[in-house]
DNA sequence: TCAAAATGCAACTAGGAGGTTGCACATGAA
DNA sequence: TTCATGTGCAACCTCCTAGTTGCATTTTGA
């Protein structure tokens, strides 16, 4: 698949979207810690965090007994250049028609 | 769901990725030419169309045999919104990281 | 008037997504 | 050592998604 709609499909889950925003907020912590109070199990949690990881929106590093989960910044900014992109010629296009009712 | 999350889902397929970049590029079609050289089936892409407008992200207007596709900027603006926020917050705790190993 | 075009509706199918449970395994702490 | 903790792996289930086809309906244009 296309990789920025991989990422916006990543993201186009309300679990999903809690577990980025608490990285946002919170920065790295265990894969248990962050499956609490979803309303999933651990393993649920586990798969939707594959999802993010697959991504590229978050990544797994295994330290010792935990896998400490980050954020990666880099794929939240594709994504939101994408959308800019696409404003940006709807925008274009707004103007370009507007010059050509006023001529 | 949430709001912001459906509409991530929305763009989430390459499909409808590719539907929304075509309106941005041509402005307001048919279904039938929007639906077009997509390797799917009119009633396929009609699919499409119908949680592309579930999100807010198109307005499907009858108009005499046709329908008219239009995008629908406000569900853009505010995913992209989202992800700015989302940056926001990640900055301002790198930065309050910086402060503390700084001290 | 009549045919073609654009669309809607309904039924059906295959496959994947999201969820669970159970168990095994490695690691950290007492 | 021993036991609790954090994970992984695998099997399984259910439901939704994406796709199809067939047919009816409305509208346009010749």
């Amino acid at each position: 698949m296309m990789a920025t709609a991989e990422i916006f499909r990543a993201l186009g889950d309300p679990i999903r979207l809690e577990m980025v925003q608490r990285l946002t907020k919170g920065g790295r912590c265990t894969i248990t810690v962050l499956s609490e109070g979803l309303g999933v199990s651990r393993q649920g949690a586990r798969k939707h965090l594959q999802v993010l990881a697959d991504a590229s929106l978050i990544a797994l590093r295994p330290q010792g007994r935990d896998v400490l989960v980050s954020l990666d910044p880099e794929a939240l900014l594709q994504a939101r250049r994408f959308i800019a992109e696409l404003e940006r010629r709807w925008d274009a296009r707004l103007e370009a028609l507007k010059r050509l009712v006023e001529e």
